[in-house]
DNA sequence: GATGAATGAGTCTTCATTCAT
DNA sequence: CATGAATGAAGACTCATTCAT
């Protein structure tokens, strides 16, 4: 619908899609209301649908919009010749976005638990995926770090970013910048200590 | 409510509880309503609120349940003196009860995301993490890993675990015996090389 | 859903039909709100759906009932060996029955005017008109009237038979005993007259 | 509103009239909104609330086009002395400018299931009846056709003709030339053999 | 204990209409 | 004249919860 928006149309449009993302991140989907959001940007019902097709369809751009802008800040700081400094920097890129972009966590994990939104969402993360699966490639290659399946160990190392953003920056105060180091060494030497069928302690 | 109920009402009670934990995990929790549960075992209405105080109350009853069965699930193999080794019997003894019991991975996943139910879903992690930082202190101080807080890193094993589970469980086929090897490794690994303040590249 | 009603049950929804058809009837299928039926029955909204899938479910069933109730009050009296005379048998017990349920004619107009009911009307007077077209085609047989399409003929008398209620059971007053006469009439005047490709001027 | 149009002006009212006649006969009334026929228009909605007060206001233009466009077909070729014929003339003349003009007989069904017009409907209706009772009055003056109401008669021939224009061309493929001759000798037919109070079996 | 029925607040969505630009 | 944007009342439908039987 409604293509081609005026300028200010397309401020409307970015302050409902801002607003409906932080309405989400505090109160979940089925808790965020239509009326909430509208409400909350200070505008008539109608208005909403204006510029969205249903409530669905905005929360798939909401995550759409979250996924890209995680994936820009990660791509972003990446031009380094060392594929496992290009790694570093990306999850510290990712993390400092995170941190700025708390909500999103929760976007995620929203997507993750409903049917409608899990396609979407897993899509966006095999984007990523893949991206670090090239620099994993590339180390394997080189010697920098043990053979084994460049997909798997990029989602571990997804995983374990997620995981620990989540854990740090869901709660208050536990962020600090050692953070990220942790988060570095913690990848960093579980892909180095990587060796698929072998045991811990021996 | 309920008290003192006969050997056949405790039978619905635990009937009620698994259809609605498999329930929940097949559909999340809004999308999943109490019809749909009595539904399916065949009961009318009535009967849900005999056992249950509200939907609000069952959820927190199955939450609790899959949190307590996790931890026996952990704690059950792990009196070996060594504690790294008690460590990497625990991760192994979840991730098999894990895979046996997928949907309560969706429901701690569910729980994050209800303002009602997060409290109950940190209590719980909590327990774990104390659990487990008993073991990562004794092996601080023996010198088995270098030194850091054990609650962080509790945390840290947690999400890493979490993480994978999450990742490798929630795709059909992606499991495998190796899984549990790499989570392990990955684990110590990150655990053996984390200094906190250190960078990955030096 | 709700298969299996109790006797109560049968009452609520049989009541609910009733109330729906006057409705409808009264102030046609857009302008009846959901409400308006269960404010009119004294019910909470709840119960509609209770009883049945969606207004439009329920409007299907009203057309449903109506088209039964008129073909049965058409076919019952109908067992006389000659197919003329039962042919106005039916077209007066079609008036008689017609008159006592005016509204069902507003009921099939309203289905006349709407996707989602025409093919249903359809089905309800395709129906009707195989039964007129046997016995027509019985009296084509025995001579009675000019050779002709026993379809074509019946949709004609039946399309008449409906112009005609519409016109005098629309209107208050214009309706007494000698508007059946004047239907039979017309219809076995037109009959018997038809000869198709012929001009009547001639 | 309106008054004294440009001739651009009268050429947008008079599209918007055209397209919204099409879109009620497709889709319904209600089914119809003002968005749907401005868009087809390719204008925006300001456009129309500048030519039409109200939804409601142009409906009613658009039944009164239509009752007013079918009466001067149905005239116009209706100068013949005889009255029967002039009758059949107005009969062919009214179908053939259905058969072109198919959607406004839904127009006319769309209006008769709405209370707000059915006064209009009626109204142009009487206007129809009242031309063709005049012919049946001279007929049967004439001693061409038994005594009877002429209104009455004429309402039977109006209901007649639009039912069978219903039946047939409401069908795909079911008109041909013949269905002219059908409903002419139908309704003469009718007409001759119409006394009230007959029975059609003596 | 159990059931079917009932409640009603709350949700998403539509749409005729108005208005600033 | 024309447009895109805004309004808000109204409508269909859902669902946790309660209750008479």
């Amino acid at each position: 619908m409604g293509r081609a928006l005026t300028k200010r149309g397309e401020e409307r449009r970015h302050q409902l899609l801002d607003t409906a993302t932080a309405a989400f991140a505090e109160h979940g989907y089925h808790t965020t209301s239509v009326a909430d959001i509208v409400d909350r940007v200070g505008v008539g019902k109608g208005v909403f649908y204006w510029y969205f097709e249903s409530k669905e369809a905005l929360f798939l751009e909401v995550l759409a919009r979250a996924q890209d802008d995680l994936r820009g800040a990660q791509g972003a700081a990446t031009d380094d010749p060392d594929p496992l400094r290009r790694l570093e920097l990306g999850i510290r890129s990712s993390l400092t976005w995170l941190e700025a972009n708390r909500g999103v966590l929760v976007i995620f994990q929203l997507a993750a638990t409903d049917d409608r939104f899990v396609g979407a969402l897993r899509a966006g993360e095999a984007a990523m995926a893949d991206e670090l699966a090239g620099h994993l490639k590339e180390a394997i290659v080189a010697g920098r770090i043990p053979d084994g399946d460049p997909q798997v160990l990029a989602y571990a190392v997804l995983g374990a970013i997620d995981a620990l953003a989540r854990t740090f920056l869901g709660r208050e105060g536990a962020w600090d910048e050692g953070v990220a180091d942790t988060a570095v060494a913690f990848c960093l030497g579980g892909l180095l200590a990587t060796r698929r069928g072998g045991s811990a302690s021996s």
